[in-house]
DNA sequence: GATGAATGAGGTTTCATTCAT
DNA sequence: CATGAATGAAACCTCATTCAT
């Protein structure tokens, strides 16, 4: 008889499994057998739930992309301030603690992966869309309130997203000149220039 | 007898091969034996000077940069006025021709690589610090001269720099929203807002 | 409340379907889970019926020759003349409709199997000695009649079932040279070699 | 430097391996790797000569039998009359010495997996086409000189040559009722039929 | 009786690396 | 200096079989 929630759970477990491999070792190591251990499975079950490795991986990027905007979804509903609700937002994606990093680098590992996938390119594409949509968003709201500057919301807004992947990936990759407080800092900045400062 | 002019010769040989192959086929599926075609040799050879193929990637990596500022350097002395001379830097790394095209994809796939390997952190630290260097020199310069706004040009020069790897990358990707010509905007809108307007 | 018709119905849907799947496929590529879904079941259920796959196999074997052997018991009780008798048996074995051509490959590839399986081998023996006192039958019942030569009735028996299988096999093989038609030329010319002709 | 008979002889080594491994275990059964140790070598080397176990396996049927028509050329050459020549053609395909048996076991293998394979079938059919024509040949010049019955020589020598597969198949198989001796009985009876009788 | 999720042993294939020439 | 044949360690994937439900 099919337990269909017990299917569910163990998917959500090699999937989970996949990711934090990913974030350890990179797409490029990453053996199947890892997840399996991981998982606290078996190759054989992986393959069971995943027909191939690719399929596998696609998977996870895409669980940890749903992942990701869920977590902030709660956090942006409750800021009534557009100021408030755009640095929240940011710093939500400063790599800080553990499961931010560990989203980051899983996310890092599908740019390289998507340069030479068309597929990887379309979840990228979809994923970058959305948070364009909520950035803008808020800098939109923002400036009907009069609290930001005149400038086109979709610019500022590929500006802003632009520069925290390129930050954060420096942060990753350990930067000793490019630090997470420094990041911030570099983000607060321009945030702050995009608000109009009360006379 | 031997001329050490060919072995340098071929070296370069072997390592422009080894950048073509990993910006098309990526690090992951890059083989030596790739390498060896591209370069019309044979394994054996690419083995004669590289000990490994970690070594290879690592002074393959190290050229791609080594080429990367190499071709930018004359840019730079060429133009006097800090704004020129910022705008014209930030444009050379817009990927519009193969050659841009291809030093961001081997330095994307450093950068994804680097993230599992110390000696690679290394180097993509020294690199940064080259370049923030160069960016903060032209805008403390500017400063000088009263041309930009009064800010911490590293906190600037990070900025920027941040903000074009992660735009190129979404340009790498074939993003159908962040192509060349919004990349140049959003830079530009960023560098003006920098400039000081003259009454 | 079990019912023994049931089982046995089941059973002879699994056999039926691992047939199909043989003749379709070959024993090397035959899974129990193609069977299973062409029975409509599990592989559960086949595993059930069938302990091993070996098994599964040998039984299919089996029932492949019963069907076959029924299929031809009736023709041959409605052929007084062991003429008839004898063109028709040769006839029924010719790869024309799909049933034959299903029960021939399943046939094949018994006896390759068989090359290393002692019991297909003692299975394969039985078989043939059943169709061998068949034909010799027929042949001696000629003789007694006045209608066939004088030759020892075993020859001639294994000399005409040998040819049959031989020649099946290259029409089975979609051979140009041999087709069905000329199976059955080279057939008739051998039946009516063994004919005494009426002066 | 490439040393071509090397390669050349490492080839035949394989191939002869891999013929008396699918002899012994069936093709079914055959891992590259038991080639590889009857072969004296690794897994590696053998996919060094052959990409896939298919690709082997194709080389390993054409070897068996250019092999097979190798050892009989010279035979049939040797008997100026046609009915020796005929008998010397038909004996050399008893299964009496291990040579002959090993090759017809390959060849049983590959009718039945060529059922599954167009390639094969051509290779099949090319070789059916050249023993026909050598026993049509055979018959013809018996006819000629006046030696054999006038009969066709392409039905003459398609009968014969299913007949004598047929009857090998089943002596291979182990048959207590169709041994080697039964098997050149019913050849011999058949050759005989088709001699003139002179008077 | 029937199911199908889970297993893990085993096979093919890949590929960095070595070394004799 | 250069070659490329040979190696063998891994890795992905398959699939017969089991067993809890």
């Amino acid at each position: 008889m099919a337990r269909p929630s017990v299917e569910a759970e163990r998917r959500e477990q090699i999937l989970s499994a996949a990711c934090e491999v990913v974030s350890e070792l990179g797409f490029k190591s990453l053996r199947v057998a890892d997840v399996a251990k991981r998982a606290g499975t078996s190759t054989g079950t992986v393959h069971y739930y995943f027909d191939t490795k690719t399929e596998l991986m696609r998977a996870a990027f895409e669980w940890n992309f749903t992942r990701s905007l869920e977590r902030r979804r709660p956090l942006l509903d409750q800021q009534p301030d557009p100021r408030d609700r755009l640095r929240m937002f940011v710093d939500s994606y400063l790599p800080t603690d553990d499961v931010t990093v560990r989203a980051w680098r899983v996310w890092a590992e599908l740019w390289v992966e998507a340069l030479h996938d068309r597929d990887l390119q379309e979840l990228n594409d979809q994923v970058y869309g959305e948070w364009r949509r909520i950035v803008a968003g808020v800098v939109r709201d923002g400036q009907d309130r009069g609290l930001f500057r005149d400038e086109d919301p979709v610019l500022v807004a590929n500006g802003l997203i632009g520069m925290i992947d390129g930050l954060a990936l420096q942060v990753l990759l350990g930067s000793r000149s490019m630090t997470v407080q420094r990041m911030r800092e570099v983000c607060e900045r321009t945030i702050r220039d995009l608000e109009l400062t009360a006379v």
